[in-house]
DNA sequence: CCAAGGGATTGGAACGATCAAGGAGCCAGC
DNA sequence: GCTGGCTCCTTGATCGTTCCAATCCCTTGG
């Protein structure tokens, strides 16, 4: 059998057993040994023992590809990356990727990532899809317009996203999403106590439904403390420059103690501005990011920032992916988690 | 046959078409639609073209099962992701991940992630090689002593390493490193250039050898340039607050001019330092990192840092990864790449 | 006109697992 | 003693593809 084959130096590795190899070992049929890994219950106590030292005798796994074939699913979740592109809110990703690999291990998934292209979005899926090289899909990219959400749920793929579908309010797929709102009313209220009333909002151009959303959270807080907000907001592109001009013409022009921000490039932007001026950052002048970057950590004196559970949005995903594939009863349609506030110097 | 179920709202999707449905329709054999997808010069022209109509006509792709089953290949290259760790150098691999899938692709390979464990280096490894889940690996975290790569090796599993096997010289498995001395001689030399001669280093603990290769960069330029380095080399561990305590001690006793520093982390603290004391980065004191980090990116008036090339590093291993798996020439055995100075207002 | 040769195509047999039935063997009950 | 039910295990068929060897068809040369 394969598993004898003649060994040394020099050779090609050796098949891995068989379930038949440990079948003809433990001296029982194969369907037993499928048995003993898949429903040990069907087997008797002294059969199994027996049968389970064959299989760690001979290191015996399931061959994936057979295993696959036969139950028509591959154990595998497709994530595809976008194509590179410079210093955006990738980084931050790595954080969920991390914790989406660990979770769906015990579920018995792996991830499989895939290249995305920004001419065929949905190319990547529909090959995987028909190849039925993955079970699901997590989709990551939603705020793009997210034609692969109306897609993949036409094709009645199962998939579950990270991130609300601000677009199609009737859509009925799974989500788990960061609720922005509470992160920057969280922000807010936090310098709120701190005893600053003169808080100004910089954020993204309007067609941003994240950035809207985050901008409503900073509003409602500022609305139920009864802090005037009128040319305390501003509204400019997601870079280093665009917040430095913003926090200058703010400053400025409205005077703020201080500043919430869509995100922590946006908060770089404005303690530029402060460095520029001499101004200290947490002393003369609060400002909070949104993100909690690794540029927010080791910034000299700390960035005050917005911190998104990515942990918790993947194993929330992976949750609902379970039960998309039966394992689990089903989950909510949407979950909303709420992100925390990592406090530092500068606030 | 299974493409010709009902289909309609509320149903289950149905099953992809196989190779007979398409042969079928064509009416040609399955081992003829076989050829005109992995052969087509084995197929008459008319024939082939007929084939190809009907392929796309039902959107057949090859089930990804059935194929590796038979050819005992999976076409996945897998890549372990260590565990959720904050703050480090992770955020760097992003760049690497996407070109690594990128290039992946154009190889016709997709990335498998699976989770580490500390604990059991080798246990995810051995899981998915018996299983033939994955044709090959691609090793990064080769600087924690690399036990994988020694192990894998002895499996005879194809490989290919991100980083040179230090401890190991007489390993002869393929590998892509970046040249580290380089890149810091290349940061020396650029400082050099502006007039600096009391250029002090920030490096790691002497066991490190990634870090003793940086170092070596930098002390190879200040000799050829016969600068001094006695009382100008500094080594602590890799965090903001070491860095910002060895500059402040540099700047004490030796009065150096720039620094060079093994991470951007590290360059960081330098920067905290001189903010406290009022110096102004670039102008009165010179400061590289090393990574070109997001941080050193967006850090107000930028900073200047050694950049991996880190997109080549990934086409690389995925050359190498092709020659082993047989599709093309057997690659060098090592592979050393030069970084770049991203050059940027800190110096 | 037939045999030889080569290109194009075909049918059967794997690959290694699970599914769906189908036996043994044993005990209780009439 | 035979049946029925239960537990435990086995046998054949199957998933969809590619490998292998054989077959068919058409051309060419003797």
């Amino acid at each position: 059998m394969s598993s004898t084959e003649p060994r040394g130096p020099g050779f090609i590795p050796v098949s891995p057993p068989t379930l038949a190899d440990v079948a003809e070992r433990a001296g029982v049929s194969r369907q037993t040994v499928s048995n003993a890994v898949n429903n040990p219950d069907l087997l008797r106590p002294d059969t199994l023992e027996r049968v389970r030292e064959a299989i760690d005798e001979m290191g015996y796994s399931p061959n994936r590809a057979a295993r696959n074939l036969r139950t028509r699913s591959s154990q595998l979740i497709g994530l595809r990356v976008q194509p590179a592109q410079e210093g955006t809110a990738n980084a931050m990703m790595d954080r969920f990727l991390h914790t989406l690999v660990d979770t769906s291990a015990e579920a018995g998934y792996h991830v499989l990532l895939f290249a995305g292209d920004n001419d065929d979005p949905v190319g990547g899926y529909d090959h995987l899809l028909r190849a039925t090289a993955v079970d699901a899909f997590v989709v990551t990219d939603t705020y793009l317009g997210n034609p692969q959400a109306a897609w993949l749920s036409e094709q009645r793929a199962p998939f579950v996203a990270f991130g609300r579908p601000w677009d199609q309010p009737h859509a009925t797929h799974p989500w788990v999403d960061v609720d922005g709102a509470a992160g920057t009313r969280l922000a807010t209220d936090h310098l709120i106590e701190k005893g600053h009333s003169r808080i100004a909002w910089i954020g993204w151009r309007k067609d941003s439904p994240i950035g809207e959303d985050r901008r409503a959270g900073w509003l409602a807080a500022m609305h139920e403390a009864g802090h005037p907000t009128t040319g305390l907001a501003s509204r400019v592109e997601d870079t280093v420059q665009s917040g430095a001009e913003a926090a200058a013409v703010l400053l400025d022009e409205s005077a703020p103690t201080a500043f919430v921000c869509a995100s922590d490039t946006l908060a770089m932007g404005v303690l530029h501005t402060l460095w520029i001026r001499q101004l200290a950052p947490g002393r003369d002048i609060a400002v909070v990011g949104f993100d909690d970057s690794q540029v927010a950590q080791v910034f000299p004196v700390g960035l005050t920032s917005v911190r998104q559970p990515l942990e918790d949005v993947a194993v929330q995903i992976v949750r609902a992916l379970e039960s998309l594939l039966g394992h689990l009863p089903p989950p909510a349609q949407g979950v909303l988690l709420t992100p925390t506030l990592a406090v530092r110097g500068s606030s």
